[in-house]
RNA sequence: GGUUCGGUAGCUCAGCUGGAUAGAGCGUCAUCCUUCUAAGAUGAGGGUCAUUGGUUCGAAUCCAAUCCGGAUCACCA
């Protein structure tokens, strides 16, 4: 139990034996004590003030005295301030506490609890490369995974690609009017970057014939959109992919093979991977049972046109279609069957799609028909909604060219990394392959600390002008910090210096208590984290103690400490610490080296 | 227009289940490397917490209204 959970426990006991009162526990407000004040803890007195008819004073002397004299393995003393209880946690409390934890490498871990939850995300496109978007993305499914792992949750990692529809044909069309025969080896291009291309060209060529329509025909723009003859051929290509033309599905799948091989490379830099990976392709037809059953329940309703619906009006959305009047499904007909089949694979009670917040009615939507439709896993499915990444000068548009392609963002923070680190020098002895891992990790760890030490749920800017930071609250701040630590450690094992377990010191320095205080709010963070599905909370944590670390570093000497007993509590705070910063990275999907 | 998310330092962001004098980082200025890694530490400066009203012992935090910005409301996915 964490030690502010104690201390309401204590507080309740307190008032109900004092006042016969009961409070509930989590009515009481604790805080850390602000630093201009005596104590560790604090206990705000005025909500109950009024119910006890005592004055903020009175209640605040007779409870600091009961709660000291009832608690001295806990409390050494309190003082009172207008309606604070300032409270002193013993130093035999957190001596304690790191005796029990200073060589578990797993600090904060909770144990399995038996529940299974599935993640979906990444859900990319096979038309174009990935992009910054989508690095927000798949860096936040893969923290919020490992942070349900950490809090004992079975967690089954899953991917949707969007391998299908207009979009697609769209580049398979280009490709064969332009390409020649060109493939991604013979002009030696990443394949998704190569498929891309294409795409791009189609919507130039689609516009070129567009203008051209309306000065040869005088046709109206709108007009000139639907006549192109570019995407009347890409429309009907999709027909013809869809009625099962051998050319054409040859075609589809040697494309999609060069886009993979670029996906995968690009998963493999930025260290991402799926348990289950689905493809459109394959689950677009699932979900027409699901309308047919849905009609027959009465959920849904057929229009004249035989287009059928559902109604969400009474719960204040629209009117929805499910099934297009050519009697072919629609997205959301799509997620409703995915959503069966994934329940039927795995029995997951909780079912998170990591999506932007621009398709948030859609999941409301998704979600409600599901809970009409009287599905198992309706009450399961739970949008991940996150913010968009933008510009300084808005939105990033694909056809404007204002797209930060991901490979090449994650080429240039390692590249960055490499210069940075040829700067200081300081690691000179490393074998090229030591180097190119410690760039590696120092690159994206900037680049994925960088992106998840926000609020998910807002959209963030980033200005491509000024290059992510190396300093500060950013990840190779908190690897500094565990480099430097583990560099402590390796002198001690060197020098044949054991930390061993040490008696009660009662002489801690503000700046020592200070990173055991830090260190014991880690399980709580983690719990937290997985509550409100929200990676920064780790992040803002993690620099914290990393600098609360770096405070006490500046100041007090660990291997030239006043005793061998301050010494070796000296080195088990920097062991656990360390222990601590690897842990909360790896939670963010990123590395910490042991040197750097 | 309906729904919804946001507006905190020059910039990027914390803080939001109401609690003490609103915090970081970057940028600016100043100090510190013969002592465990200076990707560091210490200090200075920088605020009408969008605006107005309300709730109360107390509001950046809760409520209402207003202003500004984003998303969404497709027989696209």
């Amino acid at each position: 139990m964490s030690l502010t959970n104690e201390i309401k426990q204590a507080t309740t006991a307190a008032i109900s034996s004092l006042y016969t009162v009961n409070i509930p526990e989590n009515s009481i407000l604790v805080n850390a004590t602000k630093p201009e004040f005596e104590g560790d803890y604090t206990v705000v007195l005025f909500a109950f003030v009024k119910q006890l008819k005592k004055s903020p004073d009175a209640l605040g002397q007779e409870l600091g005295g009961y709660l000291v004299a009832n608690n001295p393995t806990l409390f050494t003393g309190f003082n009172v301030i207008k309606g604070f209880l300032n409270l002193s946690i013993i130093d035999s409390f957190w001596t304690d506490f790191l005796q029990s934890q200073y060589t578990n490498t797993t600090y904060g871990i909770a144990p399995k609890n038996g529940e299974k939850v599935m993640v979906e995300y990444s859900s990319p496109n096979t038309n174009k490369p990935l992009h910054l978007g989508h690095l927000r993305n798949n860096f936040l499914g893969w923290s919020i995974a490992e942070i349900l792992k950490a809090n004992g949750y079975d967690v089954v990692k899953t991917c949707i690609v969007n391998d299908r529809g207009i979009h697609i044909c769209k580049s398979m069309i280009a490709w064969q009017l332009f390409a020649n025969g060109a493939t991604p080896e013979s002009t030696g291009m990443k394949g998704d970057h190569f498929v891309g291309d294409y795409y791009v060209m189609f919507n130039d060529e689609y516009k070129r014939q567009v203008e051209e329509l309306i000065v040869t025909k005088r046709m109206t723009k709108e007009g000139a959109e639907k006549k192109a003859p570019i995407i009347l051929a890409a429309q009907q290509m999709l027909l013809d992919w869809e009625s099962g033309n051998e050319e054409v599905i040859a075609l589809w799948e040697r494309m999609n093979t060069w886009v993979y091989a670029g996906f995968d490379t690009t998963y493999k830099a930025i260290g991402s991977n799926f348990d289950r990976t689905y493809y459109e392709s394959q689950t677009y037809l699932l979900g027409k049972d699901l309308v047919e059953k849905g009609l027959e329940k009465g959920v849904f309703y057929q229009k004249e046109d035989s287009s059928v619906w559902i109604d969400l009006t009474a719960d204040g959305l629209d009117e929805k279609i499910v099934r297009r009047k050519d009697g072919t499904s629609v997205y959301i007909t799509q997620d409703i069957g995915l959503a069966v089949d994934k329940y039927e694979e795995y029995h997951s009670n909780k079912s998170i799609y990591v999506v932007g917040d621009e398709q948030n009615y859609h999941f409301k939507v998704l979600k409600l028909i599901c809970q009409k439709l009287g599905l198992p896993s309706a009450d399961g499915i739970f949008h991940l909604s996150y913010g968009m990444v933008e510009l300084p000068t808005g939105k990033m548009k694909s056809r404007e060219g204002t797209v930060v392609d991901a490979d090449d963002l994650v080429a240039e923070m390692i590249d960055i990394s490499k210069k940075k680190t040829e700067e200081l020098g300081k690691v000179k002895d490393f074998t090229p392959e030591e180097l190119t891992n410690l760039y590696n990790t120092i690159g994206l760890g900037a680049l994925k600390f960088y992106l998840l030490r926000v609020d998910p749920k807002k959209k963030m800017i980033f200005n491509p002008e000024e290059s992510i930071e190396f300093q500060g609250f950013t990840g190779p701040f908190i690897q500094f910090i565990h480099a430097r630590i583990k560099s402590i450690l390796r002198k001690m094992v060197a020098e044949g210096y054991a930390i061993e377990p040490i008696a009660i010191i009662n002489d801690l320095l503000p700046q020592e208590k200070a990173i055991i205080v830090e260190l014991e709010l880690f399980p709580t963070v983690i719990q937290d984290a997985a509550q409100e599905y929200d990676p920064s909370k780790i992040a803002i944590y993690i620099y914290n103690l990393a600098k609360t670390f770096s405070s006490f570093y500046s100041e007090l000497s660990i291997a030239n400490a006043e005793s061998d007993e301050k010494k070796t509590l000296r080195l088990q705070l920097a062991q656990l610490t360390a222990h601590t910063l690897k842990t909360g990275m790896q939670l963010l999907g990123a590395g910490v080296p042991e040197r750097m």
